[in-house]
DNA sequence: CTGAAAGCGCTTACAG
DNA sequence: CTGAAAGCGCTTACAG
């Protein structure tokens, strides 16, 4: 055996062997072609269960992980999933992206996570950079983009779905529910609360954000209480902060009112903190609202009433679905409408 | 033009072409050959500047985008780092997560995140999948890790980088600051303020939690008033909620301690929040400190006492380093110190 | 149901 | 400073 060393070295100069188990050896190890190990390894077609469970163990055996790269090159495909979503500080995305990676991960996805900071030009820039990397598809927050960030999406033609929305529209794949409907609702609990001069306050002012306040608007108007004037909307971001001066400014504006519907919680818990710092009889005096159920709401001063969204559930059926598409299935449902629950607790 | 069709198919059969404008397209653009295209595209050794930018017109002009793919194969190394947190709950790792990917993402790397909720056993896991990627670099949070997810980090040879802690051991590269000084400075400031009955409330239980605690104890010891009953050690999840369990219970079992030093702000926010329903008064009776400076921490009644980390600084310094560790650098500093900063208001 | 050949798009290792 | 050849580790497209 030692005898080889010295014939081999110009053979072996020219190798470039990077130490890795290949498929060849799995298939050497099996007795088998490499193209009947890969596809026992891959479940492809039919290939004979005896010689499937052979490769198998050999794999096991020699620790064989196939490599990413390689398969990227060669199929076109990698084994990449983006997942494009506004911002990791707000606690709703986390619990989706938990969600997408409880789902991809165990199904041999990776997830190449993108944060957008609701910027359509930073997730065009996003898109691009991730395209490069042929990923076998994409999970998008919303449907709000650039015009060629939609022609990316659309010309790849790769399997896409789409969070926290609905839409009727045939051709495109959302797992969410109706922003406008949630809105509507809270409104309604407010009115029938017998509250009368309600406010919305909204931040950030992305889609979702004005889908809520499209609820709140029909709830008042179906009322004859509609005030545009009680329409607080500011292009910041949401934040704690942000609801405590935003509670205040509003009070100091409009006396009269007496009940508040934030766009989102931390809102909500700022305006909660403010109305303890200034006195302000919660809900005697004003009535407070949120929106998503985030952590501490149920521990604040009073306990916010709020709309719980199902994102946990959002992220796990989107990414089932983008599987589904993945692998070529037909007729997987467009729509799905996982619904949100109202929270009813002392703030209102 | 047309001609060539009726002769071509039997060739064109062959051939698996993804419409990509790959390197060759560029390189015949730009009359030279691939592989000084591909060297001057990434600006390796000496290729005349004249070539470079004849180069770079014809890739500009061409549209092209490097495959990530082949150029992981070809090199064994992909452009992906992976980056491995404890939790994208905590605001810190989300922080640190956003710094990191602002530093990386412009260099052409993408961070492959993996969230691996403080359990050494899925750590393991993720890293073993993403080694499967042949990342070009690693970013680690802490030194706590199974023996096997150390030797797969050490046999790697992959350039790795350890945040959020220090450490004097030279053959490893981090960026963080002391968490047991931090941790004792707390402590410090709470004893200056006349407190002698301080108690330590930590969750979670990991690496850092016991750092803090450690510098908790020597200031106590220093100061005479060490007692081991007022240390409360919960395993659990860090949250709003638990924080306003813990106080209560603590305060219930030890009406006489006088400060709570909160190993994370969220819990501190919770305590804050059981004292105003309890009606206990907070800096009077007890002062309230904790650990992070979280959102809504500066919001709360009274304002937060907490330790300012500078996790921003932490995530970008570290993806430089990694940088240049990629780059095969030599001589990066290997233990960076960014300190931390006690920042006092209200509660204590 | 299985396999020999070619190719995916790059870079490494040698030469010149 | 530039290039022709080979190879990275897989899968696709054809055959049988």
């Amino acid at each position: 055996m030692s005898a080889d060393s010295p014939v081999e070295p110009p053979a072996e100069r020219r190798r470039r062997s990077t130490g890795r188990v290949t498929l060849a050896d799995v298939a050497k190890a099996a007795g088998v072609s490499p193209i009947t190990a890969s596809r026992a390894l891959r479940r492809d077609r039919g290939v004979g269960e005896a010689l499937v469970e052979k490769v198998k163990a050999a794999a096991e055996g020699l620790g064989y992980v196939p490599d990413p790269a390689a398969r990227a090159l060669a199929s076109s495909r990698s084994s990449h999933v983006a997942v494009l979503v506004p911002l990791l500080t707000n606690r709703l995305f986390v619990d989706l992206l938990e969600a997408v990676q409880s789902v991809l991960l165990p199904a041999g996805y990776q997830s190449l996570i993108g944060v957008t900071h609701y910027d359509v030009r930073e997730e065009e820039l996003l898109l691009r950079s991730y395209m490069a990397h042929r990923p076998a598809g994409l999970i998008l927050t919303g449907f709000e983009r650039s015009e060629s960030g939609q022609r990316l999406v659309g010309g790849s033609g790769l399997p896409c779905v789409h969070v926290m929305e609905i839409s009727p529209a045939p051709e495109v794949y959302c797992v969410g529910f109706s922003q406008q409907t949630a809105g509507l609702a809270m409104t309604r609990h407010l009115l029938e609360r017998g509250r009368r001069r309600v406010a919305y306050v909204g931040a950030q002012l992305d889609a979702r954000v004005m889908q809520r306040l499209e609820g709140y608007r029909e709830a008042m108007q179906v009322a004859g209480l509609h005030d545009a004037s009680l329409e607080w909307l500011d292009p910041r971001r949401s934040s704690i902060a942000l609801g405590a001066e935003l509670f205040e400014a509003l009070l100091a504006r409009h006396p009269d009112v007496d009940a508040i519907f934030f766009c989102n919680d931390d809102l909500a818990q700022g305006g909660l903190l403010a109305a303890l710092r200034l006195g302000i009889q919660v809900p005697e005096q004003v009535a407070v609202a949120g929106f998503n159920d985030l952590e501490g709401s149920d521990q604040m001063l009073p306990p916010l009433t709020t709309v719980r969204t199902p994102r946990a559930q959002i992220g796990a059926h989107a990414a089932s679905m983008l599987l589904a598409l993945m692998r070529g299935e037909r007729d997987v449902p467009h729509n799905v409408d996982v619904g949100y629950e109202l929270v009813v607790r002392g703030s209102t």
